[in-house]
DNA sequence: CATCGTCATGTCAGTCACTGACGTCAGTGA
DNA sequence: TCACTGACGTCAGTGACTGACATGACGATG
């Protein structure tokens, strides 16, 4: 029998989600969703950074997704197009790998809490940045990369926000569409 | 005589910029500004309520600046001309209130740290969240609005990273309108 | 089968950001 | 003269996070 029950990670982010929900982020200490989840307060800096970390698990898997459908848009595309083609992909892929309730949950923990908001805010300009990155690795011009970037980041957190918003049906990739439209709109004016 | 010498807050504030810049923000404990500052640490609490704060001050100026330009824009503008009329606005305020170089020390600080860099983030979101409120007082639509807001921060903080890079002599608002100029191309194609 | 290293965890002691409660005393106004 | 206030000091906490070291199940290796 092995001395300690596996999925300690697992485990801690299922505390710490139930936790949080329960009683708010500031309210929980590390010490309670360690014993939550059957184990020691330094186990959970084992396994995650700090506290806010384990909101913040897949983190990459969007910076991945975006990066890799910049890099696999059609060549010869327009930059606006290339954002629209990365949207699109990465957009479906989110929706296909969380559910809409559970984004729902996670969402309102990082809406009630300012420390929270400024991490998601920091993993929103790192994709940016990386997007920005890859476009220039195509060969677009400096000033518009990082301009792509952050529109691209723009439409995703505003169309991500209306995604789990109460009531809300539409598909995300629809909202991002029509908020791209918006956009164009916007600036044509 | 007074019990204590007077302006506590300035002093905090001039010894944690030194210190920050001499040995890094997260080796220089609240411990050693108070006491450089020569006060407790407990004053350096009563003056900023964390120890990022002392290099967010004049936080407010920029937004009510923002706001002001846009409240303050030409009845039946565009978005769009809106957004352009507050980053001239506001720009060239901020370049009378503040000197570059101390701008580019600041800057360097921030740009080293992680948390600083998320509370700057934060910074700039609230600035678009504010933006977009003064546009949908305006009339504008909500998501024309969040857009708006967004693609204001953008320009102005792309904008403001080249002013205070090495060698940059430029006006913050020519590269303000340059950045426009080159979002207006990015997004007609 | 014995032994050896690895790996995930526990244990312990410590630093540092931040907070609440309370005391102190110069200045200010009645 | 006296009560009051404002700005600070003092003290005793809590909680996030870290480094160093111990432990014991497990797999590999002989």
């Amino acid at each position: 029998m092995a001395r300690w029950a596996p999925g300690a990670a697992a485990r801690l982010h299922e505390a710490a989600l139930r936790l949080f929900a329960e009683r708010g982020f500031e309210t929980t200490s590390v010490a309670d969703i360690a014993a939550a989840a059957g184990v020691t307060e330094r186990t959970f800096f084992r396994h995650y950074a700090d506290k806010r970390e384990v909101l913040f698990g897949g983190e990459d898997v969007l910076l991945t997704a975006f990066v890799g459908a910049v890099q696999g848009a059609p060549a010869g595309a327009s930059d606006l197009a290339i954002v629209a083609h990365a949207l699109d992909a990465a957009g479906g892929e989110l929706q296909r790998i969380r559910e809409r309730e559970q984004a729902r949950v996670r969402g309102a923990i990082v809406a009630a809490n300012v420390a929270l908001r400024e991490r998601e805010q920091l993993k929103m300009t790192r994709i940016a940045a990386a997007v920005a990155e890859a476009l220039r690795a195509r060969g677009t011009a400096p000033e518009a990369a990082d301009l792509a970037g952050d529109l691209l980041v723009s439409v995703f957190s505003n169309a991500f926000a209306r995604w789990i918003a109460p009531g809300e049906t539409r598909d995300l990739t629809a909202i991002q569409t029509e908020l791209l439209d918006a956009l164009r709109a916007l600036v044509a004016a």
